[in-house]
DNA sequence: GCCGTTTTCGGCCCGACTGTTTTCAGTCG
């Protein structure tokens, strides 16, 4: 098992000791050694033949054993117990605002849950505000959260599918029947959250049987069951798994098919059946006649179209683009030169800046800015004005060795009346200024919005980081118009970040076609906390492209000379 | 469950806020 599952298993463990009302400090031990664990450099299977594991702080005699049973078996006797006394479901319970591990575990025990639906008409029955300790608040804040369940998507988000996806594409690849196989589904589309992992095999001979003994193999699962062509595993991290298999002449239509979106696929039948063409499954036919078709890209050129990026699938205005000849040349990864946003030791971050230097330059960047917390956000250990003045004296010292430039910077907390967190001579020294909300995330709509836009007005400002907040799976957005922050983003010349984080994704998608339509300046960044996170690029990057931005709609494209005199203009625009 | 120039128990990142009480536990960033 790699790191990331190991990590996903413990913090699985952690929520369901908490529902079961375990000491919170136990299992906030888990919780912390999942994150240690998604930080460290190496993979866990080297630590554990070093004897090394119980180096890694917060991992002692305990969960050591533990992670050597999930490494090296792919299994875990303690999270299975789990699931058998916990409704895994019933996690969902610690992600309902003003639940935390107390509140969950006392909603578990004394109303006996089993399932989320019991929850929810208790509280509709009014049962859950006379509990002790308890109140009518927190049952409207319950009620408030099924209501919205709707619109709350569910799934597990792309940090967790992404990997997942990889992991189970490289061992099929090497069962010798498989010809070909490909992701589809939502992680091939880049949603930012997935329920389901949906991969498409072409195989050589039907073999299904000796298929489903091989994956059964495979670490990470926990049950398969075979329904038609299609192959369901049930894994340890939670996600389900499918994997669909044809024979070879249908895959790349099938292919399409399970990709979709349900919308896309209509629009192409009917696009078909407007050239006299008629779509099925795995199959597109002239009359009676099948068409070969030995790629998607074939398909889309029979009907007319140029080929269209999976992430641009979902059925809204792609085709139309595509006929017209005007779909978007779409960034890439290779086209990012840089990272803006990335913390180091020196507030929450875990790697010195020389070690973020040197894993940025083999990612082939140009530059990076270290951007650490300001002195409000103390548990994040924000930076005091002499401390930063310290940081960017060996930021300074440090340019004069190999390797790609360091941006002196800051991510200033935007204070709850707009005003910034550092004095403005600091912040004007600085040359990558991000300023973000972390804190009093519920002020009115009206308030917020005024605070961040006043927070663009400062001259020093460069950029707002993650601009709504939310946090997927576990705390929506605040309260703000953001249309109006893209319309000050524009008259102040601020950029807006696309923070690549998969648990943000913020700007959010639904507002990037208006930002790129009115000419707003976006950054991918990771904000980063460790050197591995710097790879979470290809998340936003990704979220990017169903945002159809291009290269040129992204500062962290730009050459280094071209990024400083862009910043520099914008000061002498806003000063 | 982890950790230890307060070492084998008794703490555990810090401090504001708030809802439920009546002196404070739990949540949140």
């Amino acid at each position: 098992m790699d790191n990331w599952e190991v990590a996903a298993a413990l913090e699985r463990m952690a929520g369901l000791l908490a529902l079961k009302g375990e000491n919170s400090f136990k299992v906030r031990a888990y919780s912390q050694a999942a994150r240690r664990i998604i930080r460290l450099p190496g993979p866990l299977a080297d630590l554990i033949e070093g004897g090394r594991l119980e180096e890694i702080p917060g991992v002692g005699r305990a969960l050591s054993a533990k992670i050597r049973e999930l490494v090296g078996t792919g299994r875990s006797t303690l999270l299975a117990r789990l699931e058998e006394e916990i409704a895994p479901e019933l996690l969902t319970l610690l992600s309902i605002p003003g639940v935390g591990h107390r509140t969950a575990g006392k909603l578990v025990e004394q109303l006996n849950l089993e399932s989320l639906e019991q929850l929810k008409q208790a509280a509709l029955r009014g049962e859950v505000a006379r509990l002790p300790g308890l109140g009518e608040v927190l049952q409207q804040n319950v009620i408030e959260f099924f209501q919205r369940a709707g619109d709350v998507r569910e799934g597990f988000h792309r940090g967790v599918a992404l990997p997942l996806a990889v992991q189970v594409q490289e061992f099929l690849k090497r069962f010798p029947t498989v010809l070909e196989s490909a992701f589809a589904g939502e992680v091939r589309r880049g949603t930012e959250t997935a329920t389901e992992v949906v991969i498409a095999a072409a195989l050589r001979e039907r073999s299904p049987e000796d298929l489903g003994k091989y994956l059964l193999q495979m670490p990470g699962i926990s049950s398969l069951r075979q329904e038609g062509d299609s192959y369901h595993l049930e894994t340890l991290v939670g996600l389900p798994v499918r994997i669909a298999f044809f024979p070879p002449a249908e895959y790349p239509l099938r292919l399409l098919w399970l990709t979709g979106s349900p919308g896309h696929w209509r629009a192409l039948q009917e696009r078909a059946a407007k050239r006299g063409l008629q779509l099925r499954e795995g199959t597109l036919f002239q009359g009676e006649s099948p068409l070969n078709i030995g790629s998607e890209a074939d398909l889309y050129r029979q009907l007319g179209l140029s080929h269209i990026a999976p992430e641009l699938r979902e059925g809204d205005d792609e085709i139309a683009a595509a006929a017209a000849g005007k779909l978007p040349r779409l960034v890439e990864l290779p086209h990012i030169r840089g990272d803006l946003h990335i913390h180091s030791h020196w507030s929450d971050g875990s790697a010195a800046i020389e070690e973020i230097r040197e894993a940025a330059t083999a990612r082939g960047y140009q530059y990076i800015a270290i951007t650490d917390h300001s002195p409000s956000l103390k548990i994040a250990g924000g930076l005091t004005v002499e401390r930063l003045l310290r940081q960017m004296e060996l930021i300074r010292e440090l340019r004069r060795e190999e390797g790609c430039y360091i941006f002196t910077g800051a991510e200033v907390d935007i204070l709850s009346d707009g005003s910034l967190d550092l004095p403005d001579e600091i912040l004007g020294e600085l040359e990558m200024v991000i300023a973000s909300v972390h804190s009093n995330f519920r002020q009115s709509r009206s308030e917020m919005t005024a605070r961040i836009c006043r927070a663009m007005e400062h001259p020093a400002v460069h950029l707002i980081g993650h601009p709504t907040g939310r946090l997927i799976g576990s705390r929506g957005a605040y309260q703000v118009d953001v249309e109006r922050l893209i319309e000050k983003a524009v008259e102040t010349g601020t950029a807006l970040e696309i923070n690549a984080s998969p648990q943000r994704l913020d700007l959010t998608e639904e507002y990037l076609g208006t930002a790129r339509r009115r000419g707003v300046r976006l950054a991918v960044n990771t904000d980063a906390h460790s050197t591995a996170t710097l790879g979470d690029m290809i998340y936003g990057i990704t979220a990017a492209r169903r945002g159809w931005l291009e290269r040129g709609d992204l500062l962290n494209t730009l050459p280094l000379a071209q990024l400083q005199e862009t910043l520099q203009e914008k000061r002498r625009r806003k000063g």
